[in-house]
Parts: structure tokens; sequence; C-alpha cells
DNA sequence: TGAATTGTTGATCGCTTGGTCAACATGGAT
DNA sequence: ATCCATGTTGACCAAGCGATCAACAATTCA
């Protein structure tokens, strides 16, 4: 019993992702997120919290809508680990001059802040574990193994990064 | 005819560059700065002119200090390119929380503003170019040259960048 | 239909931001 | 010693920030 939303929370959370994406943590204010959304100042409150709060569910929705999708196919069984990470590198985007809104989070706020620095770390991590899966055929040497595995991801995270100043 | 300086300009502009280095372009207020560079705010003003001046005042100095050595290690004769391009590497702090202030401001706001992206833009390239002249010996055919120079100024950026969210 | 509950609205809050300015301080030149 | 040019100071400004709140609207249940 009460009156219903007269939005809905997913799409406005998607919408409040691009806009972190294009312009950042603190580059986005919240006269941006609230036009992009739809929605009344109040309204974001009550249903996110905070900024921050807000932006943290942002960054969850984009991990599932665009990392999460690369991790399944570097885990994916049937494809030879090389062929994996060559599919990885395929689909990272050329034309993307927003980056990746994990990795620019990375080099932005994320060192102030813990939480989002947490965050960020965990899905970086597991992007290398995922990396680390695709090579276990090429190398036994497990520290060998992870150092490749780690380059992988500093690749990854060069990649998008660079794309932002150069494009 | 007039009154000295009170501050060393030089001086000044480095305490600024830590600044940015450590909290970002966003981040560091004019208070902030003002203070780690022990003068006010209208000494500030005649001096750099803007934040976003002294901003790029302090990247060129960051470049100078931190960047051109890199380039120098990766340029110099009487090496062989492996063991330049292996040196740079070498040369990259395993335990800098700050990362690299060229490659935080790519991923942040500098994405926006055309004369940081530009500036940035150019330093990139330098660094790729230097990585380009340390394969000169390794690989014939230019484009895969540069395709593996670019690869490692990617790693290079990723490398720096993940420091800022892992450690 | 009326009460209770919950979403929505937009004005408003205190605060910080980047930037400016007139008054003042400090030197060299005459 | 005086003048003048320039550096220094700190109060001040408008604008924008994230966040809050009381009034209002919409819906369900009794």
């Amino acid at each position: 019993m009460a009156r219903p939303y007269s939005f809905d929370p997913d799409v406005a959370l998607d919408a409040a992702m691009h806009v972190f994406w294009r312009a950042g943590y603190d580059l986005a204010s919240l006269s941006d997120l609230q036009s992009a959304m739809g929605i009344q100042r109040g309204s974001l409150y009550q249903e996110f919290g905070s900024k921050k709060k807000l932006f943290l569910k942002a960054l969850a929705l984009y991990v599932t809508k665009f990392v999460d999708p690369g991790i399944d196919v570097l885990t994916r069984s049937g494809d030879t680990g090389q062929d994996r990470i060559k599919r990885f590198f395929d689909m990272v985007p050329s034309d993307e001059t927003r980056g990746c809104l994990l990795c620019n989070s990375a080099a932005g706020a994320a060192g102030t802040d813990d939480d989002v620095r947490h965050a960020i770390a965990e899905q970086l991590e597991r992007l290398r574990k995922a990396f680390d899966s695709a090579l276990v055929e090429d190398y036994l040497d497990q520290t060998e193994r992870r150092e490749k595995a780690e380059g992988l991801t500093q690749l990854y995270i060069g990649k998008r990064v660079e794309a932002r100043a150069l494009l």
C-alpha cells in the first residue's frame, strides 16, 4: 500500500552509469544526473541514498553489462586459452573515447575513497583470475602464469585509458 | 624596478605538481594548492594565471622530472633495445600508490578538456616513439613494430593506473 | 469515502569552489 | 628621501555543489 514508483530504477541507474562514464565521478553533478535520469532530486536520494552509493551501484551495473561478458569469454570452455584471450581483446572497442568506467575510476576518485577503491580492486582481481584461467594450458609455473595474467590485465587497462586521451 | 618575489616559482610549482598527483585535478582545490605552495591566492593567480594553466605547467614539470628520464633510457645508444625496454620497466616504481600523473590525467577530467588531452596525447606519443626506437633491431615490419610499441605504451599506462587501485 | 502510507516535488540549506580586487608592502631608481 | 612599479595579502564574490525537508500527490486498505 502506497504510491507506486513513477520511474524504473533500473532505467534510471543505467542513465546514471552513462553520466559517470562520460564525465567521471567528480564532474558528474547531481543536476547532470537527475536530468539524465529523468527524476527529481528527492526521488534520487530516496532511491539511491547518496551520490557515492549511486556511483557504486552504477559501477556494479557497468560490471554486469561490460565486464562480465569479457570474463565469460576468458573463462569459456571449448576454446584454447589463446583463442579466448584473443577474443577478449577483440571485444575491446577501438572507438570508445569514454574508455572504461572501471579503469577511469581507478585513476580518478578511486585513489581517494576506500570503498570505491576496494570495489575496483575486486573487479580487477576478477579479471586477472579470468586471464589466469586462460593461461593454464601454457604456463605450468604458477608464479609465471600469475605475472602473465597481471600483465594482460594491465594491458587491458592501458588500452582503455589511452583511448581517452588519443581518440 | 619593483618588489622582488618572496617565493621561488619553481619550488611552488613542484609543490603544486605533487598536490595534483595525489588528488587529481578536480579534487585539488585552490586552498590545497596555495597551502602546499606556501603562497596566497593572489600571488598564485598573478604567477600562474588560472588553475588550469597551473596544472598544465605542473604536468610539464612532471614530464621533465619523471617521463623524460624513462624516454632517455629507451632511446639511449649502447644497449640493445630489449635491454633498454627492460631497464625502462625496472624504473617503474612498484609502491607508488599515486600512479603516474600523466596516466591519471588521461583517465580523469583531462579527457574532458581539449588542451589537457592534447598535452597528454603528445607525451604518450613521445613515449610510443621511444618504445618504437627500442624495437628497430627486432622488427623489420614497420606496422608490426608500431603495434608492439603501442602495446608497450599501453602496458606502462596499465601498470601505473592499476597501482592506484590495488596498493 | 477517509485514513494511512509512500513516492514526488522544488525550494532551500550550508558549504566549497575558482576567481577577483582594492589596500598594502617592498624594493630599485632618481 | 621620494616616487613608482610591482609583489602580496586576505576579504570578498557569484556560482555550483551535495544534501535536506516540508508540502503535496497518488495509491491501497478498511
